[in-house]
DNA sequence: CTACAAATCGTAAAGATTACGATTTACCAA
DNA sequence: TTGGTAAATCGTAATCTTTACGATTTGTAG
């Protein structure tokens, strides 16, 4: 992916030359992305969203979007505590990792990775890959106090 | 937990101390854990070994079971990729992450937190907790060829 | 405009986890 | 040793997310 690929333009000219279709599905779920642009959605969001526009939306049609999405790297994957994954708007090619506000879902991109401080003797050890996240509450939820309960993520 | 609190006599002493009782199916449950001391089992691990005891064995219990001996301290729970969750038994009391093997799901402690080379301003973000894991092959399964297909873990 | 493959629908299955009323069991006290 | 009681468990099914699939619709190249 190109940095800076975020309009909907540029993203369904990128799916067209990967050899798929301009769809109107695919279109709001796209735009749903763009709209919410730093933040993580569940595949249940991505669905009452589109269900707006195409009541008839089909369950498979979602996932199948975000499958082809991530396959493209337009969105990015969150496994996020034991509740459903969510999805967001790639942020760039370049390697990072975020913080993650567990009232909203917004996020904020973290400089620098872990793997740098890390000594892994990979004779003895395969690195595959790795995982990364900071989670808490954004500046908005904790005022609003969506961040004195506890949080969600055990 | 007091550090190196890891045989049967020790971790039903525990739980007998925060006022549970010591059942057959809770010993073959803690038995499995240390058997498997230094890796990750899925619920449906456990249940297995259980049921070859106890034939009636309910999910329920089993689920139970493990939240139970997670919430005194004596297994850590895993998100583990779109799988199911893995649990194995806790190493000690303080902060540690772990190597992650994707074969088998042995693991190796890693020493030192990433989030000590991490500035974060807490006036913009509160952080709650984080995550951090390294997946990949141990010497075992890459020489048995399981670590050639490309992995699980996305 | 036509044809074909991609995309979608509608429905249901799969798998992990949780819920719950009824029943059994561990354990404390008499 | 024996009850009594609350904890633990059973059996069964619901819930929730994600995937599957044959039939149908639709985007798009020619």
């Amino acid at each position: 992916m190109k940095a800076g690929m975020n309009s909907e333009q540029e993203i369904l000219e990128q799916l067209k030359e990967s050899g798929h279709r301009f769809t109107g599905k695919r279109k709001e779920v796209i735009d749903l992305f763009i709209e919410y642009k730093d933040r993580y959605l569940t595949a249940k969001d991505v669905y009452e969203h589109v269900e707006k526009v195409y009541p008839s939306i089909s369950h498979d049609t979602i996932y199948r979007t975000l499958a082809l999405l991530e396959q493209e790297h337009l969105i990015e994957e969150l496994e996020y505590g034991d509740e459903a994954c969510r999805y967001r708007l790639s942020c760039g090619p370049e390697h990072h990792h975020h913080l993650v506000c567990l009232g909203c879902g917004a996020t904020k991109v973290l400089h620098g990775c872990p793997m740098e401080f890390m000594e892994i003797d990979q004779e003895d050890f395969t690195v595959v890959n790795h995982r990364f996240e900071i989670f808490g509450y954004c500046s908005t939820c904790r005022l609003s106090g969506r961040g004195q309960e506890g949080g969600g993520q055990k």
